[in-house]
DNA sequence: TCAAATACCGATTGACAGTCGGTTTTTCAT
DNA sequence: ATGAAAAACCGACTGTCAATCGGTATTTGA
């Protein structure tokens, strides 16, 4: 999934707004850079035909809203760039942890300590029901 | 930084061969996928000049080399890529690996807690010295 | 029903990877 | 030193895709 740079903008912006119509992304887009209204609605034309974006016509206007979760969205596009980076049978989830952990450092080792174990006081809890 | 197919393939050619020039890395790619000298030639100048490759004349030919470990430059993708989905003062690092965690199991979690294990004593290693 | 709002279509531009022919430059063996 | 062979370099063309926007068709609500 390639995107582009107005693409991305308007994705971050959906994950910020939840919904609004392209006359909405138009009018907070057009201070920070310009554009037409067009413009703006092709490019949500194209990342609902990718799959980005939901849309479903509410009176004048098509709503639209993230199809997908930030974090989700992420989480994938990190998956698919290191699968193109991994070699056969190797796990590029894991790669992808790796290669991050090289770049932390102590807090940010803290961190991702404790949300593995949020993690799994989650798992038990599950397990429980 | 956005790479085309061939240029993947090439990069993950020079993490495994370590050294090659134009020459041997077309005769590798040539069974696979076809092509010319000439395009493998203008494909290894094109990662030379964004820097993923460094080469060095010996002999007849310029050796080739990966510029970057295959870890340094995954971590550095994630980072590029997570910064453009990331709001303000908020770290894109962890933004990564949270993103990332949402996909791991059990198991992978197990590596993972590891990873920060031998982290830390290698941390505490080096403070002694 | 009709004017305004919106969606849709299509053309153009600009990047950029892939491709490769042809020319220049480099290199080594004689 | 020099000439053939090898390699590098240049430039052109193609295909893809995002951005852009004018113009037309369609929808909607008053």
């Amino acid at each position: 999934m390639n995107l582009g740079e107005l693409e991305k903008l308007v994705l971050k912006y959906f994950w910020q707004v939840k919904e609004a119509d392209a006359k909405e992304v138009h009018s907070y887009f057009e201070k920070q850079r310009g554009g037409t209204l067009n413009t703006i609605q092709s490019t949500l034309d194209r990342l609902f035909k990718k799959g980005l974006l939901s849309r479903d016509k509410q009176g004048h206007a098509f709503q639209y809203r993230a199809a997908k979760q930030r974090k989700a969205f992420i989480g994938q596009l990190i998956k698919d760039i290191t699968q193109d980076f991994t070699i056969g049978d190797e796990d590029s989830l894991l790669t992808a942890f790796v290669s991050l952990s090289s770049e932390l450092n102590e807090g940010q080792m803290d961190v991702l300590e404790k949300m593995i174990q949020d993690y799994r006081s989650k798992v038990s809890k599950e397990e429980k029901v």
